[in-house]
Formats: C-alpha cells, sequence, structure tokens
DNA sequence: GTCTATAACCGGATAGAC
DNA sequence: GTCTATCCGGTTATAGAC
C-alpha cells in the first residue's frame, strides 16, 4: 500500500496497460462516487456500487481493496486539484497574507463538494491506524508535499522578516494550522461553511501579525520556548526513542 | 476526553432500580471492556461478549443499542474519574500555573489506560453524526461540565491578572486546547506517552506566560482580533444561521 | 497472467417467540 | 428480560473466462 492521498498515479498503471482494466477501475471509481454523493456512504452497499457499475461484486474488490480505499482513491483527487489551483496564486501574490490566503481558499474550494463525506473521511482519518491518518508514517510523503506548499508560501512571500529559528519551523506549523481548519471544516454545519471560511480568514490575519511581530524582542522568550517546543516533538516523532516497535508500521502492542 | 464522556449516569439507572437487570447490564460491560482490553475492540466480537458473559447475543442488544455505545458506557467514567482525581488539587493549588498542570496531569493519568482503545474512540468521537463527538449537541452538557472545569481552575488562580475580554473566553479556550493535547494524546505511540506530557507540560508554561502577556499593550491588537472571532464562532454557533446543512452554496466564492 | 463471476463466510444488528 | 433464528452487508475464496 503506498501512501494515503496516494502519489499521482503509481501503480494504478503499472505498465502500458492499455485498457479495459483502467476503464473498468474508473467506472467502478465513478459510481462510487455518485452514489456515495446520492445517498452517503454507509448507506451505499458495495453490492449496490457493482450493480449500478453493472459489474461483479468481486471485481470491485479486484480494483479496490476495500469500500475505504473508494475514499482513498477520491482522495487524491482532491490534493491534486488543490495543486492545480493554486498554482495562480503563487505565481500572482507577493505579500505573505495574500499567498496564505489564496492557498487556504483554493484549499476549502477544492474540498468543498466532498463535504458530505467528510465525516466518513475524517473518521477514518482519525484512526491512529488507518493509513489515511495524516499523522501516519504511510501520509508522511503526501504531508511532506504539503508543508513544501506553505514552503513555497513562506518562499515567495517578499519582505518577510522573520527570525531564523522560527523560519525553519513555519511551513510545519502552518501545515499543522491548516489541519486544523479542515477539522474545524468538517464538522462545520454552518450554510456555504460561513464559519470556517470566517475562522480561516480571521486567522490568516492573525498568523501574518504574529509572523510580523515574532521578531519583537518582548516576545522572545515565548517564542524560543515554542520552536523549542516543536523542535523537540519533530525530533522524537523520527527517532521514536524506544526501540520496541522496529516493526516500522503499526505497532503499538506496548501498553 | 471529556467531550464525548457523555452525561454523568443518566439513563444507566433510570430509577432506584436494584436488580436482576442492572446486574446484567453491568456484567456485560465488564465482560465487554476485559474482552476489548485483552484483544482490542475490532478483535473483540459482540458474540465473544455474549459467551464470555454467559449470556445470549440478543441480551447485548437488550442493554446496549450497539458495540459503540458498550464504548460510551464507559466513557462517562473516565470523566467521573477525572473529577474525582482533581479534587485535592483544586483545593491545594493556588496559581494559575499549578492548577492547570494538575488538572492536565489528573487527565492523562485518568485516561492513560484507556489509550488501546483511544483510536476507536475517537474514530467515532471525530464522526459530526456521532453524538460521541464533543462538538455534537448531544455532548453540550459534558462539554460545558468540562468548561466549567476549567473555569473553576481559572476561578480559584491567586493574582491571575487578564483582561476581562479574555477572562470571559478563557474556560472555554482551555477547554479546546485540552481537547488538542487529547488528540495528540491519540496518536501518541511513544513510551509512557512521554511526547504528550512533554506537549502537556510545556504548552501549560506557554499558556500561563501567554495569559500573563495578553494585557501588554503591544499585543492589544492582536488580543481584540483574537476575542472577536472566537465570540463570533461561539455566537453563530448558538444562532445556527441557517437550519439546513445541504441548504446554501459554498461560501467561497466571494473573491 | 489478467480479469470476472459466483458462492460462501463472518460479525453486527433485528424480530419475535417465550 | 432472555433466547433463537435471521437478515444484511463487507469481505474472501475460488473457479474459470479471456
Amino acid at each position: 500500500m503506498s501512501g494515503p492521498e496516494v502519489i499521482p498515479m503509481p501503480e494504478e498503471v503499472p505498465a502500458g496497460r492499455t485498457g479495459k482494466g483502467e476503464q473498468t477501475r474508473a467506472l467502478i471509481l465513478e459510481t462510487a462516487l455518485e452514489l456515495f454523493r446520492e445517498r452517503g456512504y454507509e448507506d451505499t452497499t458495495m453490492r449496490a456500487i457493482a450493480e449500478r457499475a453493472g459489474v461483479a461484486l468481486g471485481s470491485t474488490y479486484y480494483y479496490f481493496r476495500s469500500k475505504e480505499a473508494l475514499i482513498q482513491s477520491f482522495y487524491g483527487r482532491t490534493h491534486q486539484e488543490h495543486l492545480a489551483a493554486v498554482g495562480g496564486v503563487l505565481a500572482d501574490e507577493r505579500t505573505f497574507r495574500a499567498r496564505l490566503l489564496g492557498v487556504m481558499r483554493a484549499k476549502l474550494e477544492t474540498i468543498e463538494p466532498y463535504h458530505r463525506f467528510s465525516g466518513i473521511l475524517f473518521k477514518t482519518a482519525a484512526d491512529p491506524e488507518s493509513p489515511l491518518n495524516p499523522f501516519s508514517q504511510e501520509s508522511r510523503p503526501v504531508r511532506e508535499e504539503a508543508t513544501e506548499l506553505f514552503a513555497e508560501v513562506v518562499r515567495g512571500s517578499e519582505g518577510l522578516r522573520v527570525p531564523p529559528d522560527l523560519m525553519a519551523e513555519l511551513p510545519g506549523l502552518l501545515w499543522t494550522w491548516h489541519m486544523g481548519i479542515v477539522l474545524f471544516w468538517i464538522h462545520d454545519r454552518s450554510p456555504g461553511r460561513a464559519r470556517t471560511w470566517r475562522l480561516m480568514e480571521r486567522t490568516v490575519e492573525l498568523v501574518a501579525r504574529l509572523v510580523q511581530l515574532a521578531g519583537n524582542p518582548l516576545l522572545a522568550p515565548l517564542r524560543k520556548l515554542t520552536l523549542r517546543l516543536v523542535r523537540e516533538l519533530r525530533d522524537d516523532e523520527a527517532a521514536p526513542a524506544g526501540e520496541a516497535d522496529e516493526s516500522g508500521e503499526v505497532g503499538g502492542t506496548r501498553t
């Protein structure tokens, strides 16, 4: 199993496979998403997907390891879509605030059509065992890719003055913040997701100001303290301290 | 986590019921928790629970609406345990920092034995549809109860100087912060949950300092901005503006 | 070797007799 | 309030078709 959001199209087209299989695969996925949209995830049975797609139940399992895997696949799309949507902003905008805002707007717009699944999505994504979980080992590639996006936001920001220690951590911090926004979005029932938009726009402002203030001597102790914590947490994530789970995967037999 | 922890003991003892049913109910719950601890949630079947408890499968469903409901029940316990564990700290400690630290220590200690379930716990708790979800309507009572605990932390803190606008929001903000710690804990695989403890202790320090600094004029604009956001979000949570979820269009059309 | 189809299996949930 | 008999749907095994 590769990462959750999966790389562009790695194993989906293992070799020069012409087509029939690919088409069937796509057909099943489309049908599934269609049904998910129509009646939600729980009320869509694998049998129903197979039936409407005009294939046998077994076939759906040939192409997708599980029902959950169908979700993973569509997950990958939104990531690609987001990257695509963000290009213009990063090319045009030159201030940190505007770049950050643009990226997050694109994010919310990209994921909006899928709000209906978001429950089940996050349900599995929140499971520490699940490869979908954004903090999981399997997610590392995507996480890094996403963090890289924020790094790009920072890099292209003209006139941004940030202490080097903060600068080093900023992309990761922004990614974390952005996950918080998404978490809020998932639970947001307001029309048009108005609350999330407000939260996002206002916190962009706050983040921008905070970053500006970060150099102020008054805040230096606080900044140092915070960054030390951030580094520590990041570091012993990399080096798991205990050797107990060399399994390298879903360990967790220790109490 | 205090959110989901459901109501103290509402329907579990509907009246002064002494009898047989109560015992059976308790027996099933105990057996279930035992099995969950032994082999985890997923690998424990309802049939196995029934069998070891010496009752019929149907009986378990007589007492518990679902497998998930078994979790809800035990959830309630940790909340009670936390409240019990916290009494001493609140009585003894007089500084904000020490009180907050004590409460959070008790929290982590209380929930630790259940870390093994935490995945599944959070999985359901993260589902916006689930009543277990800490942000849900159903969770409001517990949420408020838990927030009240933080209000008590603040109230009993001697020499704490906080601007009134912040003071009003502080308990809610602390609750939110505490949920973040719990979220981290759920995903924490480090031995002894070392990373969570570090995060908790360090952020207690940060929070304490931040609260101290909040009165500083330099930070006033930031504080105002933040609190306005917090109030807005809280307010239109209370008055959901629209009543339907799927009603509106995407909010992100404003440019 | 790539794909499809059928027939189970397993476990959560429900119905209804006693 | 407790049981047995089912249902239902995700998942798997497997036989074969292309």
